[in-house]
DNA sequence: GCGTATTAGTTGATTTTGTAACTAACAAGG
DNA sequence: CCTTGTTAGTTACAAAATCAACTAATACGC
């Protein structure tokens, strides 16, 4: 009985859920990467700074959950491709206020997009109450 | 209309799902690592050993859907920590079978509890029927 | 005010992963 | 046999994530 013959990793939620996030996160890949030559975390940070900047990137840290070295990383090279900018708070000096620039934005907007369809599209396999039972699954497991 | 005010992240299914998936790795880690001081990687090779061992290398890759180089790495490691053995197959010495040692043998059987257990906590929350489209969509995201 | 503690953010070193080129063993066609 | 091609597995190199130590700015206790 405590034989380890029955169990498959397939049965083991962590192992079926790294699956499905990496198969489903490369899929998605070649829009921030080819088009706009982008690493997942900075399409992450891009994003989080489009739909609720102006924002810190301590803010982008607890949003997004991304460690600041990397969001650090990711603002730094944003910024050199001309997508973000940043701001020096002066009520206190460390923080930093960081906003989209008119390309950011260009590139936000169409990476939404992409976003939206592409959930559509992966969304539609399912009908509506699969959907609804699989996201309160997955936003729970998140611990969100 | 085209407006991305109205998308947010946790509506992206990529997005949820690597939290989910990290959030739960990160959970049962502690299992492998402290207790035997194994690698995500290593812990999955030497499961695929354990559960449908004497393999091959290219076997353990096809199952696990592991690249062969960290494949290669996770063997060569588990081999030093004398949790797994190779044999050369004489008929064809290109490839080698794996399989585990007694040591080995015993932190397999010791983790494939683990992980049961830790995945019946994980899927208390839900009833069975969620379970069962989770474990459905998950399968099918995962391109399984 | 002044020493200590905290917080935002950066930088450097280490580790881990991914990519590509490589070796060794075999197979197949001539 | 001997070239060409294919497969299993390793190794070397580059890209990336993690961890620890650091700077700069502010807050707090006395």
């Amino acid at each position: 009985m405590t034989n380890s013959s029955d169990f498959d990793l397939r049965s083991f939620s962590p192992y079926l859920l790294n699956m499905a996030a990496e198969h489903t996160s490369l899929a998605f890949q070649p829009n921030y990467k080819n088009r706009y030559g982008m690493l997942r975390t900075e399409w992450r940070v891009l994003f989080h700074v489009g739909r609720y900047g102006p924002i810190t990137a301590k803010g982008v840290c607890n949003r997004a959950r991304i460690h600041k070295t990397n969001v650090s990383r990711a603002v730094a090279a944003l910024e050199q491709k001309r997508f973000l900018k940043r701001k020096t708070v002066e009520e206190d000096r460390r923080n930093e206020m960081l906003s989209l620039t008119t390309t950011g934005n260009a590139a936000f907007q169409d990476l939404t997009e992409a976003a939206k369809d592409f959930d559509t599209k992966l969304m539609a396999e399912f009908d509506p109450e699969e959907r609804a039972i699989l996201r309160r699954c997955l936003e729970r497991l998140a611990g969100l």
